[in-house]
DNA sequence: GCGTCTCATGATATCGGTTTCATCTGTTTT
DNA sequence: AAAACAGATGAAACCGATATCATGAGACGC
C-alpha cells in the first residue's frame, strides 16, 4: 500500500513529478523520468488514493445511483428485473468511463442530499418505476448533476430519458384494432396517478379514436398490480355480461396474470381473449402463449441517460433535456382476430 | 457546502471542539457548546467530508458489491433476479449500518485489488451465481475481508454464505421418490462444474440410493442452460424410447422451459411428467402449473453474508466461516404420482 | 558575454477532517 | 497559600494527493 511519496523516494524525484507521470504531463517530464516512475509505480502497484484526490479535486468520480424506498423495501427495486437491468447497464457502462458506482436506497430527499455532499458525488441517476412525490422536490433542490428515467416535468429544468409511452399504448391498441378488435379493454395498477401509464393511456384513446370508439368505464381495469391484480382482471372478465376481446395491459406481469387467470377460469387466450403486454420482460417468453408485447430497448435507454450525465457534467448550463425513446411491437402469440367478428 | 472550519468559526470554537461534538465525545465537550455548535450544524446543514475521512483514518465505510462480467455483458449479473434480489437487500442491510455500497462488476482479480485500494475499502462481497476459476485467485489475495455467496473451497480459510445443496438434491429427490417415482431425471447446465450443481446432484444420487436406485446415463440432461436448454431437454424427452416420469431440474428458468416444451410437444405436466425447480424464483408462480421449487430464503442468506462481514472487519482473526443455510420445498402444481404406477 | 527563453523539476500550501499533546481555568487537596 | 487535578478547549501535525509558483540548467540570440 504504496504512496505517492514512497515512489517519489525510490525514484529520486519530487512527488510533483510522479503526479505529472501519472496525469500523463508529457510537457512536464522528461519520457526517461517518466518511464523510471513507471516501472516503480508497476513494481509496487501503486493505486492512487481516490480519498486524498477527491479531497482537492472535490470530486469523487462517483456517481450515485438512486434507488426509492418504495413501501418497505428496498430490495424490491432491484428485485424488478426492469431495474436489475437498467443497473447493470448503467454500471457498465460507467465503469467504461472510469466513473464508479454507488447504490443508494433512500426514502427522504435530505439523504440524497446529504449523499451527494458527504461523498461530493459528481453526478446522481434516479431510477423511478413508480410514481413518487419526492422526484420533483429532488430535482429542484439536488446540486449535482442529476439525469432521472421514465418521468419528466413540463415546468421544471430537468434531464430525463423517457419512453414514447403514448406511442406505445396507442401501437398496442391500434395492433389490436387492425386485428379486427373493436372492444378493448385496459388495464393498469394505477390509470391516472403514473405518467407513465397516463401517458399509454392517452395513446390508448386516441387509437379507439381513430377508429370512432371510446372507453367504456367496465373495461378499464384500474389498480391491477403485479400478477395476482391480474387474475383478478381475469376473475372480472368472467362474470361480465359483455366483455371485451382484448387487453392492454401496461406491464407484462399484469398481462401473465390475466392469462393465468384466464386458462384456469376456461376463457383460452388468444382464442377468446387477445393480450398485450409492455416491457418484454423474461416472463414474456416462459409462459404459454408466450405474450405479444410493446418492448424498449433498456440499454439505449441506459446508455441515453449516461450521455445526458456526462454533458450535463461537462457543461454546466446544460440542465434541461428530455429524451423520449422510442417503443417495438414483439409480436408473439397472445393476440389474435377476434373469434365472432 | 460548509465545512468543519465554518461551524468552528462560527460558534467561536475550534475545529476539535466541532469534531469533538459530531463524535459525541461528551467527555471533551460541555453540554452547552455542544447544544451550540448542533444548532449551528442543523443550521448549514452541516455534513462531514468523507474523503477527508477516509484519507485520515484509512477506512472509507464504503462495501463493494462484486459482480464477476460472465461471458461479456455485466448487465447479465444483475438481469438474473436472484442477484438483484440479493444486492437490494445488501444494500439495505449495510444501509442500515451506515456503510455505503459500491457495485463494481470485473473480470480481473487486479481490478478488484486495485480499487479496494484506491477507495481504502472496508470489506468486499462476491456474488457468485456462476461457477469461476478467478474466485480462488480473489480469495488468497485480498486485503479486506471478503465474503463469498454459494461458494466454498474446503482447503482455503475464507468466508462463505452457502446453501446446503445436498439437501436441496436430495429433499427434491425424496420427494419424487416418496410420490411414488422411480424413474428420475437431472437437468442442470454443467453437472460437473459448478459446486452448487455438484451439491444437488449429490443429493440427488443420494435419495435415489436410498430406494436401491442408481442414474441413468440418458437421463442426466448436462449443459441445460436457461429456458432454451429446458425447451431442448424437452425435445430429447419427447423422442426417448423408455423416459423418465420425473425431472429435477436445478434452476427454475430451466424447469419452466422443460414445461413449455413438454406442453408444445403433447406431454402434459404434471400428469405425464412431473417437475420440480430450484429457487422459487418469479416465474415459478407465474406459469401454469404452478412450480413445485426447492425455496431458499435470500434475505436470511444476505444477513448472515453481512454479519460474517461486520465481524471479520472487527476482529481481525475471523477469517474462516462457513455458513450453510437451509433450503424447504414448497409444494405447488407441477408434481404428482407417476401414470403408469 | 549577458539577458532571455524553454524545459525539467521541486518546494510549499492546500483540501477537510482526525489525532496527539498542550494549555488554561477554576476547584480541590494539604 | 501552594500544589495537584479535573474539565474544557485549542494548536499543530498529518493523511495522500493536486495546484501554484519558483528555480536551475542549458540553448539561443545579439
Amino acid at each position: 500500500m504504496s504512496t505517492i511519496k514512497d515512489i517519489a523516494a525510490e525514484a529520486g524525484v519530487s512527488v510533483m513529478t510522479v503526479s505529472n507521470v501519472i496525469h500523463n504531463n508529457h510537457a512536464r517530464v522528461s519520457p526517461a523520468t517518466a518511464q523510471r516512475v513507471r516501472e516503480i509505480m508497476a513494481r509496487h502497484q501503486y493505486v492512487p488514493n481516490m480519498a486524498a484526490r477527491s479531497l482537492i479535486s472535490k470530486s469523487s468520480h462517483i456517481i450515485a445511483v438512486l434507488l426509492p424506498i418504495w413501501h418497505g423495501s428496498a430490495a424490491s427495486m432491484l428485485l424488478d428485473p426492469y431495474t436489475g437491468q437498467l443497473v447493470g447497464y448503467l454500471e457498465e457502462l460507467l465503469r467504461e468511463k472510469q466513473y464508479y458506482v454507488m447504490v443508494c436506497s433512500f426514502d427522504q430527499v435530505e439523504q440524497v442530499l446529504a449523499l451527494q455532499q458527504t461523498w461530493q458525488m459528481d453526478g446522481m441517476i434516479l431510477v423511478l418505476p413508480h410514481e413518487d412525490a419526492i422526484t420533483r422536490d429532488l430535482i429542484q433542490r439536488t446540486q449535482a448533476p442529476l439525469v432521472v428515467f421514465d418521468r419528466h416535468y413540463e415546468d421544471l429544468p430537468m434531464l430525463d430519458v423517457c419512453l414514447n409511452d403514448r406511442r406505445g399504448g396507442y401501437t398496442a391498441t391500434r395492433y389490436l384494432l387492425e386485428k379486427g378488435h373493436r372492444k378493448i379493454g385496459f388495464a393498469a395498477p394505477s390509470i391516472y396517478e403514473s405518467s407513465v401509464i397516463q401517458g399509454r393511456f392517452q395513446g390508448y384513446l386516441e387509437a379507439l379514436a381513430e377508429y370512432q370508439l371510446r372507453e367504456r368505464k367496465d373495461w378499464l381495469f384500474d389498480g391491477a398490480v403485479h400478477q395476482e391484480g391480474g387474475e383478478a382482471v381475469a376473475e372480472a372478465l368472467s362474470h361480465m355480461q359483455e366483455r371485451p376481446t382484448a387487453v392492454v395491459a401496461t406491464e407484462d406481469l399484469l398481462a401473465c396474470g390475466i392469462l393465468k387467470g384466464c386458462q384456469e377460469r376456461g376463457m383460452q387466450v388468444p382464442e377468446d381473449l387477445s393480450v398485450i403486454g409492455f416491457d418484454d420482460s423474461m416472463p414474456a417468453r416462459l409462459i404459454t402463449p408466450q405474450l405479444t408485447t410493446i418492448a424498449q430497448d433498456i440499454r439505449q435507454k441506459a446508455a441515453t441517460g449516461v450521455q445526458q450525465l456526462f454533458q450535463a457534467m461537462e457543461d454546466e448550463t446544460y440542465r434541461n433535456a428530455h429524451a423520449v425513446l422510442d417503443i417495438r411491437l414483439v409480436e408473439r402469440q397472445s393476440v389474435r382476430e377476434p373469434g365472432n367478428i
